[in-house]
This record gives structure tokens, sequence and C-alpha cells, in this order.
RNA sequence: GCGCCCAUAGCUCAACUGGAUAGAGCAUCAGCCUACGAAGCUGGUUGUUGCAGGUCCGACUCCUGCUGGGCGCACCA
């Protein structure tokens, strides 16, 4: 795998730094300016070394810049960087030079995706757990946007050299299925003809009588019914989760893990590092060892489990299955219990940074401008089927993209379902689409023998820049562990491509020239379809 | 009372995790198809970044205090 033109870049200011009297333990930043008039690539490491060497910021710049200018060529970087200028307080910006582009454009078309591969993960294996609803009822709109960034990362880390698992974690145990089936038992007497009184904590939803009414045609036993139920809801729940396109590499039972015996081996290595005690009745985890407010009950004294002890062994399999690194992604009303299950996973001796914990913020759903509002329980919440229905697949992933995924999110379903340029998946597959057009209509092949020294046009170097961006942004991705910035690229990206087709004409009498556009088209086509594919949007040749 | 998140243009959000003149979309107004898809492009208007201090060469970003909003603080899951 090729060293792309960052790594070696940031290689080559660190060699050229060693002329300096120490005092450099920071690692060089190289960002892509957001101004082309500031360079292509620019690193303030001459700000942020002003304070230790205790000079001007700009005098370290040029005498960096003097040993980078004699670096250069023993780094094979001559040929690739037209030039290095200090600007503003003291960057240091390189201006890339066009055989740089032209190699790099012609690397996408020969290896294609390949080409665009950065391998950070080295294999790393790495667990994702989301989603994880309880079988009560179907996804609502929170899971679904979970369900939209746990996948699309899942994509990135895999892309990117991790090797990925997602896994759901099925609460099918507990309160809830018992309350789950207490109500399929009361909608069947009420279908029975009883009068019955249907509590307010019990599940409301229509659902129930279907379940009800397939529970009776079966003959389920009464204390039965609760699996019963659940098992008809998580087969609803697959469904939905299989037409958002997601899938999940395991499904984890907690009653399985409950009837394992791992609780008790976990808690017997709790015990034995002395982490657990009794009190009041009821036996405690230590987490305010660690990084804990308070301790917490894991048995009560009733001898019931609280939910936190099946998801400290959970957790504790989690490793022990060989993941690396685990990434759970949760709703932003589980960020109280961050504290606690991260502790759990130092008391097993494990780094609690090892285990990552995303919260995603909820998306508020507006119809006819009014916000909706969401109960459970009540059976009252705008669903993930729903969504899927009235907006459609592709917008609705990346509509709960769009966003920081630690920021609330305001959801219209009137404008997500208007198909208007509002909607910014259309702006991205249009542009995709558009591509395909111009390919389909072509006389001239696309071909590998394009001169692609052609291209001088600044929309046409600011198009191919722009793709050679798109590894700089998965490595955002994966640091801000937000698959977010994907979808912001892929917008610019697309407006650099429309740019260049309203100022340069693909298809001409210059065959030459044409089959050179052809070939800059076909990498920007290579890159869209990537980052689409990874946010699992489909990648439309016609609309 | 304690903890977490948020406050930026009329609205929805950015600002690449401390960088260069705080930018997009929507809305609105004016242009661009006898050439590859007008679901597109070009141009015009919009700011005391909630308030007050502090750190820094540099602050929307970090620290402290305040104001206003969301969420969480269970022997629930």
């Amino acid at each position: 795998m090729k060293k792309n033109i960052q790594e070696r870049i940031i290689q080559l200011i660190k060699e050229s730094l060693k002329g300096f009297d120490g005092g450099f333990s920071e690692e060089p930043q190289l960002d892509f300016p957001q101004d082309p008039k500031f360079g292509d690539l620019s690193t303030n490491i001459a700000m942020r070394l002003s304070k230790s060497l205790k000079k001007p910021p700009r005098d370290i710049a040029i005498k960096l810049m003097v040993n980078i200018n004699s670096e250069m060529e023993g780094h094979g970087l001559r040929d690739y960087i037209k030039e290095v200028r200090v600007e503003g307080a003291g960057f240091i910006n390189f201006y890339l030079s066009e055989k740089y582009l032209y190699e790099s454009l012609k690397d996408i078309l020969t290896r294609e995706k390949e080409a665009l591969r950065v391998d950070l993960g080295k294999g790393k294996r790495v667990l994702i757990e989301f989603v994880s609803a309880n079988p009560t009822g179907s996804l609502s709109v929170a899971h679904a946007r979970q369900a939209a960034v746990g996948d699309a990362l899942a994509s990135i880390l895999e892309f990117l050299g991790f090797k990925v698992k997602r896994e759901y974690y099925l609460n099918d145990e507990g309160n809830q299925i018992n309350i789950l089936g207490r109500s399929t038992e009361l909608r069947m007497k009420e279908l029975a003809g009883e009068k019955i009184e249907f509590p307010e904590n019990y599940y409301q939803g229509e659902y129930i009588y279907d379940i009800a009414k397939e529970a009776k045609q079966k003959g389920i036993k009464v204390d039965d019914l609760g699996h019963f139920a659940a098992d008809y809801i998580l087969g609803i729940i697959k469904r939905e989760l299989d037409d958002f396109g997601v899938k999940f590499d395991s499904w984890y039972s907690q009653k399985e893990l409950g009837e394992s015996g791992k609780i008790e081996k976990a808690f017997d290595y709790l015990k034995k590092k002395g982490f657990l005690y009794d009190s009041d009745g009821a036996l405690w985890f230590k987490s305010t060892d660690f990084s804990d407010d308070k301790d917490r009950v894991v048995v009560k004294s009733d001898g019931s489990q609280t939910y936190l002890a099946p998801d400290i062994a959970y957790h504790d399999d989690k490793y022990k299955r060989g993941f690396e690194w685990l990434i759970n992604i949760w709703g932003p009303d589980h960020h109280g219990y961050i504290n606690r299950l991260k502790s759990s996973v130092a008391a097993f001796g494990r780094d609690p940074d090892s285990l990552s914990i995303l919260i995603v913020q909820l998306a508020t759903i507006f119809r006819d401008g009014k916000p909706v509002q969401m109960s459970t329980r009540r059976g009252e919440f705008i669903t993930l089927r729903e969504v899927l229905d009235e907006v459609g697949r592709d917008a609705a992933r990346f509509f709960f993209m769009a966003r920081r995924t630690s920021s609330h999110l305001d959801f219209d379903l009137d404008i997500a379902k208007e198909q208007s340029a509002q909607n910014p998946v259309y702006y991205v597959q249009y542009a995709h689409a558009r591509i395909h057009s111009i390919l389909r209509n072509s006389i001239v092949k696309l071909g590998k023998n394009a001169d692609l020294s052609l291209l001088k046009e600044k929309e046409e170097l600011a198009l191919i820049k722009k793709l050679l961006q798109f590894s700089y942004i998965l490595n955002i991705c994966l640091s801000t562990q937000d698959p977010y910035m994907l979808t912001v690229y892929l917008q610019e990206l697309s407006e650099s491509f429309h740019k260049f087709y309203d100022l340069c004409r693909v298809l001409s009498d210059d065959e030459q020239l044409t089959k050179a556009r052809l070939a800059l088209i076909e990498g920007v086509r290579i890159v869209i379809a990537a980052g689409l594919d990874l946010l699992g949007v489909s990648k439309p040749e016609k609309m």
C-alpha cells in the first residue's frame, strides 16, 4: 500500500525539524486549508513551537522552510511539491504540483477503490454494538439514527482496515418482558369479550392485539406469552432493519447469557478482586474505585439482578471473544450509565478507553411544521418504518448522518419526502447519475491511455484535489468516530463536480481532451460511489 | 442540589477538534439550456458567535463565573 502524500510530508517536516534544538515533542499537523489561497496542505507547527523555542513563529517557519526545501529531494517529493511558502502568522503552506495530481488521478483510475484505502486498522478487531432496542415494539426514530450511524461507522472502519463485527444485544428477559406478557394476556382476554382494565404502564400499541390473536391461534401458554411476544416483535424489528439496509453479524441474547453462567463467573472474579460487597441485603459493585461517583447495586435485596449485572458479564465476554476495541452506540438517556460500565471494564484490569461509548442525540420529527411528541408506552411515536415509507431509505440514512452525531437533529418529514434540492442526498446522487449519463452518451470510449496533463482548467485541478481528500476525511471520521464528515465531504465533492460540469464541456470535438475529461469524471464517480457505499446510500445511474 | 450536552445570520446547521477575512443550505431577488441530465450553475442581502472575565502568537473552539434550554441523577430497563 502506497503511503499517501500527507504522511510523506509529515515525515518530511519531522526530518526537517531535526536541526532545531530539542523542544518539539508534538506530531506535526497537516491540514487541508479551507481556502485554496493558503496552499493545498498546511502545517501550523511553527506556531506551536514558538513558545518552547522562544522565537517568533515566522522566524521558525522560515528556517524550517529552508530545511524542508533541502530535504525534499531525499524524500522524493521534489516533483510533487511545486512550492513551499510561509504565510500568515507563520503557517507553512505546501502547493502540490500538477504532476502529483495527474499521478494520483491515474492511481484512482487503475486501482479504483483500493487507491482510496489507507490501512489504519491493521486488522484490529472491533465490536460495534448498536440499536439493541428492547423487543417490546417497533424501532423508533432514535433507533433509526443509531442504526444509520452505527452501520456507516462500521463500514468506514472496515474500509480502513479494521476487522469489524456488528452486534445487537437482545434484552430478551427481565421486567419489560413480563409486562409485555401480561399486556398480551390482557388483550387476549379483551378479544375474548372480557371486560378488562388496561394499566397505564403496559404496552398500549395496536400491535399487541395482533400478537394476542396469533398467541391464541397457536395456543401459547400464559407463562410463555412474554417470550412469545418478544420473538414476534423481534421478527418485526429484523424486517425493519433489513429494509433499512442494516445487517448484524450477531444477535447476543441476554437470556442465554444468564443461562450460561458467565454472570456468576464474572462476579467470582470481581469478588476475588474485592470489587463486590454486601450491604443492606444487596450486592454492590465498587465502581467508585474507578470513575463512578457512586457504587452500584448488581443484585437487589430481593435476589434479582439489576441490568448492570448481565451488562458487566456481557462486556467481559466481548473482550474474551477477542475484540480489542468495543464501540457502543447509545441514546442520550443512557449517558449516566457510561461511568459505571467503564468502571466495570477497568475492574477487569482492562483499559476503559478501549470501550468507546457514542451517544447519538435524538432526532426531533417535524410534521406540518410541528414537533411530534414521543411516548413508547402509549404507542405514540414515529417509527423507523414510517420514516422509511415516507422518505425512503436513502434520504433517511443520509439525513440522520447529515449532522454531527452528538447534535440534535430536526427531521422534517415534509421536507425530506419532497425529494427536492432541499435534501442533500439528491444533490450527491444527481452528480453520480449525471456522470453515468455522460459516460453513456459518449462516443469516445473511456480508456486508460488518456493524457491527463490536458486537464489544466482551475475547476479541473480543484476537482482532482478534492478527490485526494477522501482518505483524509475517513481519517477524521475515525478520530471523531462519526460518519458525519463524510456526508459533508460528498456534498462538497458534488459541488466541485457540478461547477466543473458547468464550465468545462466533457464531450467535444477534441478527442484527446474528451478522453482526459472522461477519465476525470470517472475518477469522481469512483469516489462518490465509494462514499455512498460506506454510508449505505444507493448510487443510482439514472434518477 | 450534583453531573453531561447545547446556545453562531430570519430558519436549519458548519467552521476540519486552538488557526488565516466565522461559512453553507433554506428563504428571497436577478441572471444562465439550438452542446454531455436546469434535481444543475452564477451573482446580490444577512453576524456584538447568549453575557462577563481569563489563558494563548492566535479563541466560536480551552478555563472560571453567570443567564437560558435539553437530558440524566433507581435495589427500572
